[in-house]
DNA sequence: CGTCTATTTGAATGTACTCAAAAGCGGTGG
DNA sequence: CCACCGCTTTTGAGTACATTCAAATAGACG
């Protein structure tokens, strides 16, 4: 069966692996495909999977009682995906997740993770590394959220990714940003004038 | 050597250890007191420790461009904290850590970790749980930041945190709120009036 | 008690939001 | 190839939430 190299990739950008290792995570994993639209898990769903995209891009979102919707994270190839509250503590999901694009993914559910775990400790590692990654760039995004202008928070976001701002609806970037749609537009209009 | 129990407490919560590896964690760990407005880490350091805080509170926090305060984390008896990003690529500490009451900390440094982590992988797969949970805590933060006006952000931490709440003065835990000290008193002044 | 720090109060201001409507854009079918 | 439809972005006016600055009041600690 065919798999993605970027996976195994992936982790062993961060820690060693031995031959057999890659084989065990590889067989241990499956593949999903999504059309565009589709969603990966709805509210009130066990996320029963830990995702890795190959290819595609899809959004994780919440909607308050209001009916607004926040953007909490995006992912494209390379990202890991789920509902890490839902998938740790079996609880029902508090979000959404849907591909923005036609989206390959590989994924893994959690008596499997945890049988790699055991055979696997340097997979352990890998993932407390990830976890304490991406816990480092979310306290990045709080201190943004609460120190930062909607412009510079625009700014920021697109020198950092600027392959996510072309890939992803305007409104949507604006939901992930924390700001109205109307908002990010009447920004954009602004530093367009400046420049000129 | 005296050891406060609450570490292996904590650990052992999520991981089973053995008596020889409670032992083994015990001496990796050296205790460090603080006094209250005592600095921890100062900006510019390089955050060379992993700190567990036995007793007393600090906060973690990072001055802008103009010289305001935002509150990345306070943290009392039973919490981690350090500067992550310093203290996993060896940078140069982006904010300070500073003991807001006399203090007692259980401090431990990176090759010392390393070591008990090559040890003791139950070590390392605490460290993923652990990093897991604040990431999922910290995707809260950043929601309500995003979602939740002042008053909300207050009432939602107050009910969750009431210790906190009155274990630090008001104007820091409006710099964790995001507000302004002036702001959150008249929102205390509202609710107040609101309840008569 | 006096000094320093923290909290409260008020007025003016600013940043971002809401609502409404118009304009732009992309795909689809005639 | 053009016309239409739905979705996205833009524009504008009015408003709300939160900030800034200044000053008064309250509290804590030596």
């Amino acid at each position: 069966m065919y798999m993605h190299p970027l996976l195994i990739q992936h982790i062993h950008a961060l820690v060693p692996l031995t031959r057999e290792e890659e084989e065990q995570i590889t067989v241990a994993f499956h593949q999903k495909k999504l059309k565009r639209r589709q969603f990966l898990v709805q509210e009130g769903d066990a996320s029963r999977f830990l995702s890795f995209v190959t290819s595609g891009c899809l959004r994780s979102y919440f909607t308050n009682d209001n009916g607004q919707e926040y953007i909490i994270q995006f992912a494209i190839e390379g990202w890991w995906l789920n509902d890490n509250e839902s998938f740790l503590f079996d609880t029902p999901s508090t979000f959404n997740i849907e591909a923005l694009e036609d989206t390959v993914l590989l994924q893994i559910d959690k008596p499997a993770l945890e049988l790699l775990f055991k055979n696997i400790p340097q997979l352990e590692r890998f993932f407390r590394i990830l976890y304490q990654r991406s816990f480092i760039m979310l306290q990045k995004r709080v201190i943004a959220a609460m120190s930062q202008t909607a412009e510079q928070r625009y700014l920021d976001f697109s020198a950092r990714y600027p392959e996510i701002v072309h890939r992803v609806p305007q409104y949507q970037l604006a939901a992930y940003l924390g700001m109205t749609a109307e908002f990010l537009s009447k920004i954009r209009h602004g530093i367009a004038a400046k420049k000129s």
